[in-house]
DNA sequence: TTGACAAGAGAATGATCGTTCTCATACTAT
DNA sequence: ATAGTATGAGAACGATCATTCTCTTGTCAA
């Protein structure tokens, strides 16, 4: 197996693993028997547990924005507002077998105060995703308020989070009912 | 100590515990440190750890909500309108040192997805926040859409994870800006 | 006082985990 | 072909964990 083709293995198999069973739900032997790289690759690749973890965040922040992007847009072109077509986005991912939440969310209540390096890209991913849904707004509602993108922001993630604990896509409709709400008081 | 005592020796052990550090970063023998209470009598009152995170999960939900209803009352009785003093309650929790989110969406992240016993808890906590906050929008916004106490509750978990995330109160300022701008469309 | 049982301290047990090591097997360069 | 190097398979190691056991120290009824 080539080098880039061992490093894709592990990165995949790391993110089935984690996301569905947690970071201290999956053991290290896990990730070799998924990915089919030895131990003796995969510590020569990550030389820790924690460094592997960190790598398959940034690698899924990538993965995932790029597909939050391309469904958004997606979405719009079939004639949704931009920012409406959010709910669409995330409606197609909490309706995924196999859906888990906010992988971020999750790694952060794994996350010891101490370990600043998965915190740091823990929050580095929800800046981004703050600042594509503050660009999202400003196509179309470009006199929304400041608060606007945080707040939408904040009810994302909120759906996301709810959605993963009632196992339904209720609160997501509730969600995108209030910014429906919203976005009609404010002036074009 | 008295059994009465040992019990809630142990329930506080495991709050300060588990809420801080994560129930696998916690140990039993941590509890028995923090609490005082024998391995013996730890076993004898819970047969495992998984039951000691059940009656910490249910303590907690009764302990929560308590603090909670009080907490908005406090603030309705000094003039708030009942859905915004919700607000003013988080943001109390939100700036308590030691503040690392809701323990329940946390301890979800971390529950395998056989454990159904855990999983119930926590939905129950979250359908009786809920209801507790249609009851707040009841109160002086009678008429709300019935989207409303739904998209209140996906706006308040979105705020108490993002505050964690950022380590910030803003997602919360922005989450409150928008449910007033919400209720101001309201016909009371 | 004594005998019988309840409870504590904390060591033992067996499983699991992150990480490293060994040995056997390839591959490379000459 | 062959010495030298890299890699794989997976056993070994040392730490940690949930849970149980042992041994000791009360405690209380008669």
């Amino acid at each position: 197996m080539s080098p880039d083709a061992a490093q894709r293995s592990v990165l995949r198999a790391a993110d089935e693993l984690f996301y569905a069973h947690g970071i201290s739900g999956v053991v290290m032997s896990d990730i070799r028997d998924a990915s089919g790289v030895s131990m003796r690759r995969l510590y020569a690749m990550y030389p820790s547990k924690s460094e592997l973890v960190a790598a398959w965040l940034t690698d899924r922040h990538d993965t995932w924005m790029a597909w939050f992007a391309a469904s958004v847009e997606r979405h719009v072109a079939g004639g949704a507002d931009p920012v409406l077509a959010t709910f669409d986005a995330i409606a197609e991912w909490v309706t995924t077998p196999g859906y888990r939440g906010c992988a971020f969310i999750n790694s952060l209540a794994e996350t010891s105060e101490v370990d600043d390096t998965h915190r740091t890209i823990i929050a580095a991913h929800k800046r981004d995703l703050v600042e594509h849904l503050a660009q999202l707004a400003a196509r179309g509602h470009s006199n929304a308020p400041s608060w606007f993108p945080a707040a939408l922001a904040v009810i994302v993630d909120g759906a996301i989070v709810q959605c993963t604990i009632f196992a339904s896509t209720d609160p997501l409709d509730a969600a995108r009912s209030a910014v429906h709400q919203l976005l009609e008081t404010i002036p074009t």
